[in-house]
DNA sequence: TTCAAACTAGTACCTGATTATAATATAAAG
DNA sequence: CTTTATATTATAATCAGGTACTAGTTTGAA
C-alpha cells in the first residue's frame, strides 16, 4: 500500500476479482470509489483482467441461473441421459459441483445422488409417468464434489403395474450408491 | 387481425406479455420486428403493461435467480426448519411449485420429497456432518405442485456413529410420505 | 535526476433505453 | 363524406454505463 492509502496495481486487481465474484452488480464508478482510483484506471484494470462490462456481466448471470433453475429444479431427469433401453436398462451421468456438497467437508450430499437414481430409475420405465413407491437405498461410500456420478440402472422385475429398477451409481469405476425403486405407473404410453 | 396482417392493440399485449414471459431478453428493437409495429409502439406498450425495460429485466431474472441457486442447489436444509430439537426431533416446511412437478400430472417428483426427508434428518443430529448411510423409504401417496410438505423426523436410536432417523412428511395431516434413515457422524461438533 | 509504469483526463461514439411533442393513419359515428 | 377518437409512427433531446482512443500527469525505483 502506497502513502494515499491505496493499493497497488497487482493487489487492487487481485480484490477486484473477488469484489466482482461476491458482487457482480457493481458499476465502474462503484468500484473507483471503492478502490478510490479513477474509473479510468477501473476499465483498465478490467481490460487486462478481460472483465466485461457491468451489463454483460449482469447478463451472463441471468443466463446463466436461467438455465440452471430450469436445467436443475426442473429437470424431468437429473444428470446427463448417454444410454437408454426403454423398459430394461439406462445410463446418466452426473457431473458434481461445489454447490451440491457441504462446504466444510465438499462431500456430496445424498439427495443428489437419490436424485440421479431416481430420475433415471423413471426414465427407463416406459411410461407417461411413473411414480415411486418403495425403494431401499445405500450410500457405499463418500462422493466428493467434482467427482462424476455414472448411473446404472436396470428393470430387474415387472409385475402388473410394479417395476422394479435396481440403481448402481459408480466414480472411477467404484460403487458409491445402489438402490431399489419400485415404481408404479400412472398411465401408459 | 387487421387487412396489413397485423394484431389489435389488446391482442399484441397479451402476446407481449407471454413472449417476455418466455423470453425476457428480447429488446424493444427485436419486439416491434416480431409484431411488425413501430419501436415507439412497443413503448408505449410497456407503458401501459408496466413492463420494465430490458436491462431491468435481465437485472430481476439475474438477482433472482443468484437467490435462488444458492438457496436451493446450495441448501444445507430442504425446505424451512421450524422447530428443532438437537438430537432428538425437527420440523420443516417445503412449499412445492409447479416447477418441482411434473408438467402433465402436477405430480411432485419424489427426489423433493426425498430432499425434505434427507436434510431435516441430517439437520436433528448433533454433528457438523453426517453421512446417510442406509434408508428405506415409502411413497405413500402422491404430492400434487402447491401443496404444503410438513416433514416431521425423530430420533428413534442412537448405536455408537449411527443415528437412526425416522422421518414422516404430511399434506393436510395426511401422511404421503415415510422413511428410516440410517446416518453415520463422520466428525462431533 | 530521469524514465517507465501507473494513473488520470477528455473526447467521440455506442446501445437500449427515457421523455416529450408532433404528425399521421385508421375505424367508427354522425 | 367529414369529424372525432384511438392507435400508431416520427423526431429530437437526454440518460446510464459503458468502449476506444489520445494525451497528459504522478510516482517510485534505478
Amino acid at each position: 500500500m502506497n502513502k494515499s492509502g491505496r493499493l497497488s496495481k497487482a493487489n487492487r486487481q487481485k480484490k477486484l476479482l473477488v469484489l466482482l465474484k461476491e458482487d457482480p452488480f457493481m458499476t465502474d464508478e462503484d468500484l473507483s470509489k471503492h478502490f478510490k482510483v479513477s474509473i479510468q484506471t477501473i476499465r483498465l484494470d478490467r481490460l487486462e483482467l478481460a472483465i466485461p462490462e457491468l451489463r454483460q456481466r449482469i447478463k451472463n448471470v441471468a443466463e446463466k441461473n436461467y438455465e440452471k433453475v430450469r436445467s436443475i429444479i426442473g429437470a424431468e431427469i437429473v444428470g446427463e441421459l448417454v444410454d437408454l433401453n426403454l423398459g430394461i436398462s439406462g445410463i446418466s451421468i452426473l457431473e458434481t459441483t461445489s454447490e451440491m456438497a457441504f462446504s466444510k467437508t465438499s462431500i456430496v450430499r445424498g439427495h443428489h445422488i437419490f436424485s440421479q437414481a431416481e430420475s433415471l430409475a423413471m426414465a427407463v420405465i416406459d411410461a407417461e409417468v411413473a411414480l415411486t413407491g418403495v425403494s431401499n437405498i445405500k450410500y457405499l461410500s463418500p462422493v466428493s464434489a467434482g467427482d462424476k456420478l455414472v448411473a446404472k440402472a436396470e428393470v430387474t422385475r415387472v409385475r402388473g403395474n410394479n417395476h422394479f429398477v435396481h440403481v448402481k451409481i459408480y466414480v472411477d469405476q467404484v460403487q458409491v450408491f445402489r438402490g431399489k425403486f419400485i415404481l408404479v405407473i400412472i398411465k401408459s404410453r
